[in-house]
DNA sequence: TCTAGTCACGAACACTGTTCTAATGACGAG
DNA sequence: CTCGTCATTAGAACAGTGTTCGTGACTAGA
């Protein structure tokens, strides 16, 4: 017998009869919570295959029981991120909000989990909650006045944009990780006031102006640039 | 004297006095040279240390003493590519192909090397080619007569989506490389056909739409979508 | 000719994803 | 109650990755 059996029969004999089991069973829900645990707490470089089989407690091989790949654990923790947002019913009025709303909701789940957004970009999402999303916005549109083609379209530049936006600024903050640290606003606007005037004189004179956007006035910026045009 | 010493000396007997160096030095050219082949050629999982540097006809610890990192070697490579890229003098009555003129150059760099807009979007750009883009891309904003700050933010906006348009259309083509073949234009529609329609209406209805843009359509739509209302 | 210094490179470390293997556990059949 | 089947688990290992250490060789200067 091994000594870790030995150890887990004698700890259980305060708890009566064998009434929870020793270990609880590994699922591919407790796989994709772990992970997203990881991810928040140390961000998406942390999740490795190693680290959630070592915190649950076991080894990486484990794993492979539950879950084909990485790859397929990555769908699985942007499915269920997908599967947090909700489209709200379309209002024919309100339609330009409503797919900003989607667009917000996505982006929020994003920062929550930094860096995953890479793994969002990085696998063409086959997840049926992604497809939700897209019903989601689809109707929207539509109810809306958008034509199908352009509405199709924008769905997708929107998702692609979110994704992009999201995942430069977790690497903006998290601060490329070794060396290079976190550069503040009033630095980058000190470095595009270096360069010389000869060469970059745009850059020079509007350094405050593309250094801007702290908040999501960028994003919100885009959005209504993608969405602005669509019904002419 | 070590032996391959020697027999490079006895090889050197048919060259005359010593003309050439036996090796061409390792010079950082040299590497971005060799990296930009592999990419080319296999695409930017294949970009690795130890592949450029048997490439080289050398370990990989020959090449930290020209690049610090990996990710030094990525920012040249983008750096590299964005200095392919130039931008057209301003001319106010066409700025918007202008705009677009760049960013299809950029576009076509990225597909000319699979997935390497993956490196362009995991750093931030800091070499001076990426703000020369960017002083070429407001050069020809504001003499469209597009205000600073818009401007500024478009041009953050449209960079991003051409990199993850790229970025997309790279791993959709090179097809997930394991089991995972390229699915496609009628395979995909075939397979939004398949859902059911009570839970997902719009996304059954639309399936062509949402599977279209073959070429670069969608590429100059949302383009098209970016720039049109910047100037209400 | 001797020395100094730069450059190159083999080996190694700490990781990663993934698979092979054996063994452990629970479950139903006899 | 015993036994056999079978899915689940986990240890070890393989082929990779980026990166660093220390030694070696070669070039250039005195």
């Amino acid at each position: 017998m091994a000594p870790d059996r030995w150890a887990a029969q004698i700890a259980a004999l305060d708890e009566g009869p064998r009434r929870a089991p020793r270990k609880p069973p590994i699922t591919v829900e407790r796989i994709v919570d772990t992970a997203f645990g990881l991810v928040e707490a140390e961000g998406y470089d942390a999740l490795t295959m190693r680290r959630v089989a070592t915190t649950l407690g076991t080894g990486p091989a484990s794993l492979y029981a539950h879950v084909r790949d990485k790859a397929e654990l990555d769908d699985l923790l942007i499915g269920a991120l997908c599967a947090r947002v909700t489209p709200q019913a379309p209002d024919p009025a309100r339609w330009r909000e409503q797919v900003v709303d989607v667009c917000r909701q996505l982006r929020d789940q994003y920062f929550r989990y930094p860096g995953i957004s890479r793994a969002a970009l990085a696998t063409a999402p086959e997840s049926l909650d992604a497809v939700r999303l897209t019903e989601g916005m689809l109707a929207i549109l539509l109810a809306g006045g958008v034509a199908p083609q352009r509405a199709a379209w924008a769905i997708d530049a929107a998702l692609l944009y979110v994704g992009a936006y999201s995942l430069e600024a977790s690497l903006r903050q998290h601060a490329g990780g070794t060396d290079r640290r976190r550069l503040g606003h009033d630095e980058i606007v000190e470095r595009f006031r270096m360069l010389p005037a000869d060469r970059f004189p745009h850059v020079v004179a509007h350094a405050p102006e593309l250094a801007a956007g702290d908040g999501h006035e960028r994003f919100d910026f885009t959005l209504e640039l993608l969405l602005g045009g669509l019904t002419p």
